[in-house]
RNA sequence: GCACCGAUGGCGAAGUGGCUAACGCGCUGGUCUGCAAAACCAGUAUUCAUGGGUUCAAAUCCCAUUCGGUGCUCCA
């Protein structure tokens, strides 16, 4: 078996319900489409662990050599961005936009790649209106008495492929909620919705209102990717209407495929249970950075379960993925000090391949981090314990580093930006007047720097020399309780955050 | 209520018909150390929600039950 076929990304495609190779078709790039947030709060876990399961085929596509062209809309126009700005007596821009901000920011602290394209749904009405036009050439979208207008399910015969829902059984369960319009099936969704009272709206061809929520994202998609295009990701709650509505709308526009492949997030659980405000468990990246959790520990819990199965996030898993980490990235320190003998040991090069060989594999089978990361657990168990017994050698070395490289492209934990990301937050908290979610001595300890830290360790070493082991311990304990840990090795000491 | 998905050690979790059930964290003992830390070694599920069945062989397939999640309505 080829090295290639071992390579080549397989991934699940919920229109197919099997495991297909994900290929770009028509272009060198893979072109791929992922539902963005709703700009109207601060992102929660929940949304984080899909926006990082897509990080995570994207670093890999580029790691497999394949190109991407990945784009993320913003959905900065919805009823709660329309409730929430007007409660806050602002326009839905200055509203948006704020949380357009956060979300990039949080972005960046969790190592999550930018997209090649973030477009706004404001900014793509045109090209919305565009659509439903060629759908109402079509006679299947249609206008009702109020100015809104729906789309004609009746003219979609494959409407409900992607959740592989039976139309006929939909349509009896939900005529119950069908008496407030005058559309001709319960079914059909909204387009366009007419303006109401004084709220935000536009003026265009279709009459005065606002986008539709699942309009927006045919629209961007096509503007794009074209009419066609690879994959199409997003939280598995999005499956059915949205993408299921996006497939007709796009569909029935342009007669082509929309998107040839489909990937869905698995929901989270937080604590064993449904992550939910009234249950007290709802989480967003802020609230942990406050409460001292580091930003990669977060990132490498999120990605650690493949996007497939449930996760349950709890803070002793937090604690977990701290504590690999740092023996991720002792281990990291460890092989870039060197000192080691000159040479090839030919067993630790046969782990490092084998972890190579397996690391690959287990994310191009269906992206199974879990599996990836056993892999590279395995190799630094190997590593350290030929490290120990003086027969690591310098070439293994290099290629341990690459193999490290390699992980690192797609779960990028390794570099320690922690303390500074948690410094950023708490200034957010300061700007947002929110200091009493920080928690107890979390800024204390950060204040502490590196210069007092050094400074300190300087004087320990002396204490030690003179065999003043009573004063070389206080200072040690000291700065275990500023969360400082010291560890004495045979060349020097060495200092690391808790 | 209907449909779909899941249940693996103290915790998280991989594995979906056949080698001693990965890997991480935790815990216990040992090596190293002035003592620690890091690292290494050993131990830590005769067993995969429960009950039945299929098979030479099941954590893996089938049926039932219990519990959890998702969709059917806004949601990553």
């Amino acid at each position: 078996m080829s090295s290639e076929s071992e390579s080549q990304l397989q991934l699940f495609n919920t229109l197919s319900g099997t495991v297909e190779p994900l290929v770009p078709v028509g272009a060198p790039a893979l072109r791929m489409y992922a539902c963005g947030p709703t700009v109207y709060d601060y992102g929660h876990i929940g949304n984080f662990r899909t926006f990082l399961h897509v990080d995570v085929l994207r670093r890999f596509l580029k790691q497999q050599g394949v190109p991407v062209q990945h784009v993320m809309n913003i959905t900065d126009v919805d009823d709660k961005i329309i409730r929430n700005a007007a409660s806050a007596g602002k326009s839905i821009e200055d509203y948006s936009a704020k949380f357009e901000q956060a979300f990039f920011e949080d972005m960046e602290w969790l190592g999550i790649e930018r997209p090649e394209h973030l477009p706004r749904a404001t900014d793509s009405i045109p090209e919305m209106v565009a659509l439903i036009q060629k759908l109402a050439e079509k006679d299947t979208a249609y206008q009702i008495e109020d100015g809104s207008w729906y789309f004609r399910i009746a003219n979609f015969p494959e409407y409900g492929k992607l959740a592989k829902k039976d139309l006929e059984g939909l349509e009896d369960g939900a005529r119950v909620d069908n008496d407030e319009h005058e559309k001709d099936a319960a079914r059909d969704f909204a387009l366009w919705k007419a303006v109401k009272g004084d709220e935000r709206h536009w003026e265009t061809p279709l009459g005065p209102g606002r986008p539709g929520w699942h309009i927006e994202c045919s629209a961007m998609a096509r503007k794009y990717l074209g009419e066609s295009f690879d994959l199409h990701a997003g939280g598995e709650d999005l499956m059915f209407p949205h993408h299921e509505n996006e497939i007709a709308q796009s569909e029935s526009a342009t007669g082509h495929t929309f998107a040839r492949h489909w990937m869905h997030v698995r929901f989270l659980l937080v604590e064993g249970r449904k992550m939910s405000k009234s249950d007290n468990n709802f989480y967003t990246l802020r609230d942990l950075l406050l409460k001292g959790y580091r930003a990669s520990a977060i990132r490498f819990l999120l990605i650690s379960v493949p996007y497939r199965h449930q996760l349950n996030f709890t803070f002793d898993g937090l604690i977990e993925s701290t504590n690999a980490i740092d023996r991720l990235r002792t281990f990291h320190q460890r092989m870039l000090k060197g000192g080691f003998a000159a040479g090839l040991n030919p067993e630790i090069a046969a782990a490092t391949a084998k972890a190579r060989a397996g690391y690959t594999a287990s994310l191009a089978n269906d992206l199974n981090t879990a599996e990836a990361r056993a892999a590279i657990f395995d190799l630094v168990r190997a590593a350290n314990s030929a490290a120990d017994a003086g027969t690591l050698q310098s070439e293994n070395v290099t290629e341990i580093l690459s193999v490290l490289t390699l992980f690192d492209g797609v779960f990028a934990v390794l570099t320690d930006n922690d303390a500074a990301i948690t410094r950023e937050a708490i200034a957010w908290a300061e700007r947002e007047d929110r200091m009493d979610e920080v928690a107890t001595n979390l800024v204390e300890k950060l204040a502490f720097s590196d210069a007092d830290i050094d400074a300190l360790v300087a004087e320990r070493t002396q204490a030690k020399k003179s065999r003043n082991f009573a004063r070389a311990d206080a200072i040690r304990n000291d700065l275990l309780a500023k969360g400082i840990l010291l560890e004495d090795g045979k060349d020097g000491v060495r200092w690391k955050r808790q």
